[in-house]
DNA sequence: ACAAGTATGTTGTTTTTACAACGCAAAGGA
DNA sequence: TCCTTTGCGTTGTAAAAACAACATACTTGT
């Protein structure tokens, strides 16, 4: 667990705790890590969660299929990441959606209670970890309505640039990679891939932008 | 405000903490009031505003106007509601959309750094409040989440659908009230507003639904 | 190197939605 | 009460998306 330190400290969950201070935490958060191979399910829809976890290494997707197999990506998983922060209440209910590992991957698991209970003197960054998973769900909200965005546009053209847009300004920059391949951006904005993928190369042919597999250059 | 004392105890964000204790609490976060009449604006999208706001009486709406004219209704507020709070950070950037009042309406103002800061030991529910706060952006989250499964769906059929079904979920009820009409529901969902009118219709006609104005009865 | 599987683009057809226009009924104000 | 506004349903047409099917290039494993 200690080699993901460096990886944990630039997490919005542990900003501002030294990497020194992270690691006495762990073992007061009752920190566990599980690994997982390219196409296993982190979670599966249903199920009780209340930990809060983190994404070591790897890549995941928070998706879900309905009965005829129509899948839809609420969202893509990032190492660095923290994810499952809205169901650390205890009331919170059965997960709505899959978590499924996109690449082998390492997770962490945080026990929430004892994240969000006050602990003895020996945490005494606690507060402010508390505080950065306040700030960290309020920053998923405004993820998700922006994703809205995204969805509300009416036709595919105006959802690729409503996201495409939005990822070339996350990146602070006009040429950037997202985490999906064709079918997963159309699962991701609820289009027809094929019709996606027509959409993007008359774009293409417009003088829009131009991309290569899953890197994209605004003009 | 003080009249407005047992809504606030019925709140989230009050959840747990007496009556007394919340008016005590009033001060303490510089609670303001104030009145919008139907139609006015609450928030601005582009604005700055990171405090945290209750709606104490009235009804509205979380939306968006694109340049032409083109509405998206996010969320409606009804009172008791707690709103504003995932901008609570003083680094939230600028508000993605505008908030209107829909009902004449009162909303209830707190800083939301006196919130989240540890005050003195008058407010001993102080920290309950946090724990509240942060279980309330959870919930949002979750409830935002479940938004982007209605608007997933393929068909304007599929999302009324898991619209009315989540609804009547929620009021533990086949019968019961929408805060939308016509056009509203069609804003919240994304979709063409005769188009959906005729759907509603031919879904009452098949005997899957019937309603009345804003009222459903799922069959 | 080869075979099998995967990802992407392309095309034509069918189905669905958006759009525009209108009639009617109910609500609200003068 | 009358007039205006608003909300809802209906219809026909144009536009767009979904769907199905296929060609090609690229990966991956053996």
């Amino acid at each position: 667990m200690e080699k993901y330190i460096p990886v944990l400290s630039r997490t919005k969950l542990f900003a501002g705790v030294a990497g020194k201070d992270i690691a006495a935490m762990l073992g007061c958060l009752q920190a566990k890590l599980r690994r997982y191979k390219k196409g296993e399910y982190v979670l599966r829809q249903g199920e009780q969660m209340h930990d809060i976890m983190l994404l070591a290494e790897g890549a995941l997707h928070i998706q879900r299929d309905d009965y005829w197999g129509n899948r839809s990506i609420v969202s893509s998983v990032e190492a660095g990441d923290m994810f499952g922060e809205a169901y650390a209440a205890p009331d919170s209910g059965a997960l709505l959606n899959d978590v499924v590992a996109v690449e082998d991957s390492a997770v962490i698991f945080f026990d929430s209670g004892r994240v969000l209970r006050v602990c003895s003197s020996a945490c005494r960054f606690h507060s402010a970890v508390v505080q950065n998973l306040f700030f960290a769900v309020s920053e998923r909200n405004r993820t998700l309505v922006q994703k809205l965005g995204h969805m509300s546009r009416r036709s595919t053209r105006e959802k690729l640039i409503s996201y495409l847009s939005d990822e070339s300004k996350r990146h602070n920059s006009s040429s950037f990679f997202i985490p999906f391949n064709r079918q997963q951006l159309a699962d991701f904005l609820s289009v027809d891939r094929s019709a996606m993928s027509s959409e993007l190369c008359r774009m293409r042919d417009e003088g829009m932008l131009s991309f290569e597999k899953n890197h994209f250059v605004l003009k």
